[in-house]
DNA sequence: CGTGAAAGCAAGTAGCT
DNA sequence: AGCTACTTGCTTTCACG
């Protein structure tokens, strides 16, 4: 039995469809079914297949945060004291709806985030009174993103 | 007339709309009429003109790129020559598929990228043979993400 | 903003090649 | 794997409150 996060291999036609899909969540199948040149049948056929395999973790509508008054994204690495169980922190930081990643690092941060912010003086308090204020949390450094230039995922 | 970019007020109704398509961007409309307890045809022309508005990017099927064999995710600072144009470098990196993300920063870093590789060599292939071949990249400082454990678009 | 109706397409299934 | 045929349900538009 074939377990999910195994590699996959995929052909021409699939990634035709997976780069529609990419593109535009809501591309008809038959749209993609014309552009192939094969069936819609066919096509829905290979996306269970797809679907089955893990290789599609779902789709998403994509917000513009500009639109809604975003306009600061920063990136901070948060050193930890040794005492502070990593995990812990996680969870206080999942509540603070600015956190949009958290990854743990290799390097001198124990974990690294992207926030989003409405301006300087939002980020600014996001840092000193909910990200300071979460016990284990040291000290923090902070780079705000002037410009992001690329933005994609993995190519098909 | 309303510019793109504009800050724009949404009501319970459109955020409900939003969080469906946000988590699953090819749920029905009428299935989202049914929930809110409105019409196809009204969800319609808030679709509509939230998507004149600009908040609507778009929308994308999310690979797991796992599956297909990409396991090292990494963050990279990046140093330029003061005589390096930034464009410049970043047509270049434009070129390199592994990039995903690539940012302007504050901070001592003039570029800031995030990348997706098959596994440590190859991060260190595309390091070595694609990133410092850029002309203009003096430095590069290279963060692994060992687990990301957050990941999520503005709350709505 | 909202509604309901209607036309036209798309999705998804089944049986066959 | 692919196809056609079919059923079901969705999208989109329109005239109207």
């Amino acid at each position: 039995m074939k377990l999910k996060n195994e590699q996959v291999v995929i052909d021409g036609i699939d990634k035709k469809i997976l780069r529609s899909l990419i593109s535009d969540a809501r591309t008809p199948i038959l749209e993609i079914a014309r552009n192939v040149g094969i069936s819609g049948a066919a096509i829905h056929q290979r996306l269970r297949k797809l679907e089955k395999s893990g290789l599609i973790a779902g789709s998403k509508f994509v917000i513009n945060p500009k639109v809604l008054g975003y306009h600061t994204m920063a990136f901070i690495g948060v050193f930890l004291d040794k005492a502070m169980s990593n995990p812990k922190a996680v969870k206080q930081l999942e509540a603070i709806p600015e956190v949009i990643e958290c990854h743990y690092t290799t390097g001198n941060w124990s974990i690294f985030l992207k926030i989003l912010c409405r301006d300087n003086s939002h980020l600014m308090e996001v840092l000193n009174k909910e990200i300071q204020a979460i016990s284990g949390v040291s000290r923090t450094e902070t780079f705000i993103s002037l410009e992001q230039q690329i933005e994609r995922q993995i190519k098909i």
